[in-house]
DNA sequence: CGATAAGGTTTCGTTACGCAACTTGCAAAA
DNA sequence: TTTTGCAAGTTGCGTAACGAAACCTTATCG
């Protein structure tokens, strides 16, 4: 009766969720992309319990989205910091700000953006393309399930896994 | 002793973990997007227990998220149907899938995909673009908490609400 | 009328979450 | 050297959420 896992689908959607899928999780990826290390302060800014807060870093760390790392200052003991993979998901993490933007927030403001480095352009949209590069158009997509043998050809960068 | 909620943070990834953070939630509206729209349709391809689907219907219901229709058919029953609120869950989708792509499944083949529907294309990437439509270089991001007093300008679907 | 099916709801046991209190490790103050 | 103090947890316990199965309701079919 334990909680249903997502491991078994092939899907995914189901395998990120099995990953960052928890109520906290998301949340602390996050805050480690605003530069948030430490245990204390992802507890003080999301005002999460520590032994949850403590369960997620662990799990996290467990399947390389963050790495913990031993500091020798004082007064700070570890560093918890996103890993590639874990940069990774801000692809995911933008889709759900945009989203939210949009039909959540209204003409609030957001607090999380995300803009490059030199030029402070904001990111404002997401743009799907194909592996040409070309743009697919949103409003005339489908959803096809598979299971598709198809190969993925070239990727951009090879040597996904770390 | 509540779940603690989201709702007062003001940052759109918890707005939008609030609305479809739950545990089952994206897989049902994944399912929607694969046009499944009856209450066992959903129930069969996903394993879930009966209540906790008939919570997860009401909620997404409630959100604006997915549409519940009286049908006529023999059989009287209803359909749930993704609205336009649902519907631009394709990104955040797209965004799970293409990290499970690479950090999950590796080589092995995913069974959902985005692709258009004339050329059959499929989406291999999201492409983040800045609010002129020009490319933002995703090496070189970083990220800004707020609250930021931005104006969004000249969006390109007005009448974002409904 | 009885059987069957869709779409739930109810009941009940287990798991996860939230909180507070306690523990551990180290470092600086007294 | 003892004490204080903070970071980073762990433990115990109560409540809320989840999961499975049984039950219910409405409608159709024979």
């Amino acid at each position: 009766m334990s909680r249903k896992r997502f491991q078994d689908m092939n899907c995914g959607v189901a395998q990120t969720l099995e990953q960052v899928g928890d109520w906290w999780t998301l949340l602390i990826v996050r805050d480690a992309f605003l530069d948030k290390t430490r245990f204390s302060e992802f507890q003080e800014s999301l005002g999460i319990a520590k032994n949850i807060l403590s369960d997620r870093l662990r799990k996290l760390v467990e399947n390389g989205i963050l790495e913990k790392e031993r500091l020798d200052e004082p007064g700070a003991r570890y560093a918890y910091r996103l890993t590639k993979k874990g940069r990774d998901l801000w692809l995911v993490l933008t889709a759900m700000r945009l989203w939210s933007d949009r039909w959540v927030f209204g003409e609030r403001d957001v607090p999380l953006v995300a803009r490059e480095e030199d030029s402070h352009r904001e990111v404002a949209a997401l743009l799907a393309v194909d592996r040409d590069g070309d743009p697919v158009e949103p409003g005339k997509l489908e959803w096809a399930p598979g299971p598709a043998p198809r190969r993925r050809a070239k990727r951009r960068n090879a040597g996904a896994r770390r």
